[in-house]
DNA sequence: CCTCAGGGCTCTC
DNA sequence: GAGAGCCCTGAG
């Protein structure tokens, strides 16, 4: 995989394990849309692109030769998720879960992004996740131009903590917003530094996490894992809980005793098992429901 | 350890 | 039309 400069962006070339539809909507992310000719919108790091596949060619209309090393780092390119895949293929209910979304790769996002974004996933679905997320940044972002349309950057933890509560609450954050206005306060005054935290193992980093408000078990898990690069993370929301109480464990386990379980299983693969468990999840259960 | 409420909206009945 | 449930956390 290489990339290159094209007249209207970058490409990627040559990619392997890359499929833009496993990978925007296994549900790591929420600011990329699907465009009725299947190709993808999403503002990245204040800078709207559209992403479209041929063949093996990643086209990002939108980016500059200046972005390389960016969107390297966002895909994950440097990683060989085949070598992964063989490897979790030896847990025959993985290996069905890997069928099912071949070309998954994890993002590494923009953390005070995520950590905004997941606070506001707790307890919510992911169109109005999505929704939430967007009015946030159409109303504390910064305008941005892109091909005769109107994008808005997320904020920063500067623009968000100057937020109401009431305005929060406009966007859809519901009972949410005294937490993501709190988290901002806390992140923008510097009293905690998501980069430090970044340089933590995976444990301690999640505890830090776990100091701010609205930021749970399962929601740590998400950031380290989508934006800090700590793929031993396992985050245990409800899908992942009925696929791993019906394959692995009792009905009754706990939260807590699933993630060391499988944390335990898959070590440093974790992250990536519960990305491929998480959408076949979601895709099989919804479909056949094969568990009540 | 436990239970419970909590935006708002969609799906189910 | 009511009621459950949602990528869950904080408070009790």
């Amino acid at each position: 995989m290489k990339i290159e400069e094209y007249e209207n962006g970058i490409v990627i070339r040559d990619t392997v394990d890359f499929d833009l539809k496993d990978i925007f909507e296994c549900g790591q992310c929420f600011r990329w849309n699907e465009d009725t000719d299947g190709s993808y919108i999403g503002v990245i790091s204040g800078k709207p692109v559209r992403v479209y596949k041929t063949l093996n060619d990643i086209y990002i209309k939108g980016a500059s030769i200046a972005d390389k090393d960016f969107f390297n780092f966002y895909f994950d390119l440097d990683r060989d998720y085949g070598k992964i895949k063989e490897e979790l293929k030896s847990d025959s209910v993985l290996k069905e879960a890997i069928k099912h979304a071949e070309g998954i790769r994890i993002l590494s996002q923009d953390m005070f992004e995520i950590v905004i974004s997941f606070i506001i996933s707790s307890n919510n679905r992911i169109f109005m996740i999505k929704r939430t997320v967007e009015n946030i940044s159409r109303m504390y972002g910064s305008k941005v131009a892109f091909e005769g349309r109107d994008y808005y950057s997320f904020p920063t933890p500067d623009e968000l903590a100057k937020a109401d509560l009431n305005g929060l609450k406009q966007c859809g954050c519901g009972f949410r917003a005294p937490y993501v206005k709190d988290t901002a306060e806390v992140i923008a005054k510097g009293n905690v530094s998501l980069e430090k935290i970044r340089e933590m193992d995976t444990d301690d980093a999640a505890k830090e996490l776990m100091e701010l408000k609205g930021i749970g078990p399962k929601v740590a898990d998400c950031i380290l894992l989508f934006s800090m690069q700590k793929y031993d993370a396992f985050p245990v929301d409800v899908w992942i809980k009925r696929i791993m109480q019906y394959f692995y464990l009792a009905p009754d386990v706990s939260l807590k005793k699933i993630r060391e379980f499988a944390r335990n299983k898959f070590g440093n693969f974790a992250g990536f098992s519960q990305e491929y468990l998480f959408y076949y999840a979601r895709d099989t259960i919804k479909k056949e429901g094969f568990e009540k």
